[in-house]
DNA sequence: GCGACAG
DNA sequence: ATCTTGTCGC
């Protein structure tokens, strides 16, 4: 779907990124709790073998409601700031199998707190037109102060002067995760929507779920 | 100039 | 991302 017109240099990647930023929508229309979630995530093996899983789940339960997974080859290198550019291919592709519409996308990685303010979350949700946001794992940009112990705490995430995300706490006493808005999602909908997907672990049952579906992929 | 740097 | 032994705790 997406053969030919994809950046071949960075510099070329990060003038399609300059010129889709303008294109995210912050309005948030998404249901306070959306029939299901859909994760998404990506493995790797050790010669630019790649595999994208994505997972639909019952909001309320956390059930796997579908699966869709996609194998292909690193098109793109790894370059902090371009990583959409090498999951989004395989991402997409796994995408379109699905037989239901996501309601929500939840992305491994960041949305609005990145560099140029369009991670992957940002880059899924313009090219879908799907509400996306993303959890990461680890910070990219910004600063910010620790969060509370307690699961639910959160401190905001600042850039440049710009609020572009929050640090969550989703479990008590353990590393919070880095949420971001990506696109027809705001903030706060984002990290209640994030605590919904983590009752037991630190990271969303989402991403947990669409990161054992790639690496099985993968074999 | 020197670090930092999503997955 | 992925590579890995042991270790602490429920």
């Amino acid at each position: 779907m997406h053969t030919g017109d994809w950046p071949k240099t960075a510099e070329e990647a990060r003038a399609v990124q300059e010129r889709l930023r303008d294109l995210v929508d912050l309005t948030d229309d998404l249901p306070a709790l959306p029939p299901t979630v859909t994760g998404l995530d990506v493995a790797y093996d050790e010669s630019d073998g790649i595999a994208a899983a994505v997972v639909t789940l019952e909001t309320a339960g956390l059930t796997v409601v579908e699966a869709r997974t996609h194998r292909a080859k690193a098109v793109f290198p790894y370059e902090p700031g371009l990583f959409a550019f090498r999951e989004l291919p395989p991402l997409l592709a796994a995408l379109e199998g699905l037989a239901h519409t996501p309601d929500v996308l939840v992305c491994d990685g960041h949305g609005l707190a990145h560099p140029r303010r369009f991670g992957l979350a940002c880059h899924l949700g313009v090219l879908t037109g799907l509400p996306a946001f993303g959890v990461g794992k680890t910070r990219f940009v910004g600063t910010h102060d620790e969060p509370e112990q307690a699961r639910g705490s959160s401190a905001p995430l600042a850039d440049a002067g710009e609020e572009v995300g929050a640090v969550l706490r989703t479990q008590d006493g353990v590393k919070p995760v880095y949420v971001s808005a990506g696109h027809r999602i705001g903030l706060a909908h984002a990290c209640r929507l994030t605590l919904a997907l983590t009752p037991r672990y630190r990271l969303p049952e989402t991403t947990r779920q669409a990161d054992r579906l790639s690496r099985a992929a993968l074999r």
